[in-house]
DNA sequence: TACCTATATTCAACACTGTTGAAATAGACC
DNA sequence: GGTCTATTTCAACAGTGTTGAATATAGGTA
């Protein structure tokens, strides 16, 4: 019985096709279950073209976690703030959807490369809009940023829908939860979609208060607000 | 040369023991790099027996999730709803600074088992007397427990730290980051003190106005709010 | 055409992983 | 002492990421 040898050297794999075929293996297995092995498999070539390619296994996860961040375009700067950053957030959610399993990785790998700097760039342009000192910029858009992340981390996790029928009886059956007891109807009904948007204008107008507060009022006699000083 | 067996049969090694090990162990490593054989080396027993006593590795890192949970105190329900939140976020964020890298765990495993729920009720609670419409509460309960996980792990992982030399490097390097470089030495100067702080009065702030949207103001002919009417 | 070199790919081996079934031991009860 | 059950170790298995060497291809140069 001969075996016959794959044949080697160049065979035109190339970096685009092997992020996507392994996008769509993580996704098919998890990012826990995932092994290069699979994905080779599944490509039809060896595991370590993987590593030739993506330096090693976390080569590739931050890879397929940047191919995630490119798949949201920036809104348009002419829109207001708020629509923005309304509109990024729900792309993440978008992704997350698309890819509940492989979702995670952004969260392990909290800075992926160019592609969520971009975004970033983009998120710090709306908060400027929105009328936040400078300085404080950075340290809002670094909690919006993670606030999101979660949020949509945890929809991908099933958190944010109606809890499995394990989880209700326990509910319902764990002494002193007398507050949630009462609600189980409601969280039975919960709902991903009123989750999500609730807590994004819960964010929104969480800003526009922060920005009521760190902009103090004019006073009577200063000049309207389009009067900036510059240094001189 | 002989080689000594290790003596079987009972040895009494406890769960709690085993889990406080496994939870050490797992900090040391990060969450990824674990494994049962070098926790059970550290431990001093076989792998096997962390399987026999936990089920098996998720049921292993389910527990050590669940401890984290365990480590968050209830705040006295005397106390206003706001301090309530704000304590038990503050709870979290001591959490993900003493385990920063077994903290990721909460994000795998969202619901652990009976700790979680306990904290959970709280947070219900402390919403139900902020004002939010009974209806409402599990999905504001929802996000605001996603998005603190998110910060809180965020910190955990270093984004809301000052950022490396490397991707200061970057920021400054890729062309069209117009907002973010100008804003460079607020970047260097991020707080997670202030990240964290900030987020939580934008969170808060955001729910009170939640608050206002949808509990309309009593009507003229209303009577105040303590009259509660209750089903015969 | 013939050679050469850089690049891309496979292969075989390594040390490591979680899990399992069987064997062995310790303690409790009779 | 004898028996039983809960606990622990052990040896084996299939699977993992990574590495160094071997090998095939493509492109350039003579």
């Amino acid at each position: 019985m001969l075996k016959k040898k794959q044949a080697r050297g160049q065979r035109g794999l190339d970096d685009a096709a092997l992020l996507e075929a392994a996008l769509a293996e993580m996704e098919r297995t998890g990012v826990e279950d995932f092994s290069l092995r699979s994905a080779a498999r599944a490509i039809g070539c060896d595991p370590a073209a993987l590593i030739y390619h993506f330096g090693s296994r976390e080569g590739l996860e931050r890879a397929v976690a940047d191919r995630l961040h490119a798949a949201i375009v920036a809104p348009d700067r002419a829109h207001p703030w708020r629509e923005r950053l309304t509109s990024m957030a729900r792309q993440y959610r978008a992704v997350a959807q698309t890819y509940p399993r492989t979702f995670p990785l952004l969260m392990r790998y909290w800075t992926t490369g160019p592609q969520d700097l971009v975004l970033c760039d983009d998120t710090f342009a709306a908060l400027a809009e929105s009328g936040i000192p400078a300085a404080l910029i950075p340290a809002v858009e670094c909690g919006f940023y993670a606030a999101l992340l979660g949020l949509c981390a945890g929809e991908a996790g099933g958190l944010t829908g109606r809890p499995n029928p394990t989880v209700m009886k326990e509910i319902a059956d764990t002494p002193g939860l007398t507050t949630m007891q009462p609600l189980l109807p409601a969280i039975r009904n919960l709902d991903p979609d009123a989750v999500f948007e609730t807590h994004m204008t819960i964010l929104l107008d969480g800003i526009e208060a922060f920005v009521r507060k760190t902009k103090p009022p004019p006073s009577r006699n200063s000049k309207p607000e389009t009067a900036v000083r510059k240094r001189p």
